[in-house]
DNA sequence: ATACTTATGCAACTTTGTTGCATAAAAATT
DNA sequence: AATTTTTATGCAACAAAGTTGCATAAGTAT
């Protein structure tokens, strides 16, 4: 980890109005140094650090609240987290993007590049938020 | 339930070469008398019978393998299961709606007449399926 | 340096999901 | 229609995931 995302993770938790606290930090840095989408027990195993399976908990939570990262819906049990983009905030907290889950190393990424097309709902559905999941095979698998 | 739907769970279950059993049938009533997806929960809780929690599990697994029913990606921890319709089949199964899943009541449709827009991916991927979850307020709701 | 506020970790608990095995029920066979 | 074979169910025991309250530790403000 430089100390380029070092100060980045700093300034990103002190703009939320969060205190600095070394497991937030920490769980930021393992969201930096992935490339894919996190479940709740890989920062438990990660690192050769092992955090409180509460402290992650709250952690993820409060990191929602703040719109620092989102959730992305699965299909099993376990919700994946990755970092938002500086597009979204606290209060306007959407995705652009659409996810990929690999059917072959299991690894849920954000596709950037990939837009969320327009959907049509039927007539008296208002349209909060959308999210496109797709499941294949990945660049690295195929 | 009429005995039109009763003899139309038993097809269903000859159909995918299925017992025909008490549970099964009553856990395809359960979905055909509810317009909502159904969370797991909610099989043990409903109709003023109990049904044994292994029981339930296994048998949405039997479901799922079979096509009969789908499953809606939450961000959650429940998962959420619904009917298919006809189109889908054991061995080429996917939706082609949208999924709707309303913030005030907490319920999740299947839009059947909201198509699934075309996706287009990054070179060097592969998809299999693609799942679209708008949350928002639902007709009733608003 | 001290007071104040917030985050963390532990313990105990609840809920959710899994596995093996004996029994019960359904389907196939005679 | 009775018996055999196959399959589903329920119980028990367990494993994993998620939650709550409270004392302590660490961060922030004065």
């Amino acid at each position: 980890m430089s100390n380029k995302n070092k100060a980045s993770i700093t300034e990103l938790l002190r703009a939320s109005k969060l205190s600095i606290t070394d497991t937030r930090v920490k769980i930021l840095e393992l969201f930096m140094n992935s490339n894919g989408a996190l479940e709740h027990s890989s920062f438990e195993k990660l690192a050769g650090q092992t955090f409180d399976r509460v402290t992650v908990y709250r952690t993820l939570q409060t990191f929602l609240d703040k719109g620092i990262i989102h959730s992305i819906p699965t299909t099993d049990t376990s919700i994946r987290y990755a970092l938002c983009k500086s597009d979204c905030s606290e209060h306007d907290h959407h995705d652009h993007h659409v996810h990929f889950k690999c059917e072959e190393c299991g690894t849920t990424t954000c596709l950037e590049d990939t837009d969320v097309p327009e959907i049509h709902l039927p007539k008296g559905y208002a349209m909060h938020n959308v999210d496109v999941v797709v499941s294949g095979v990945c660049k690295q698998c195929k």
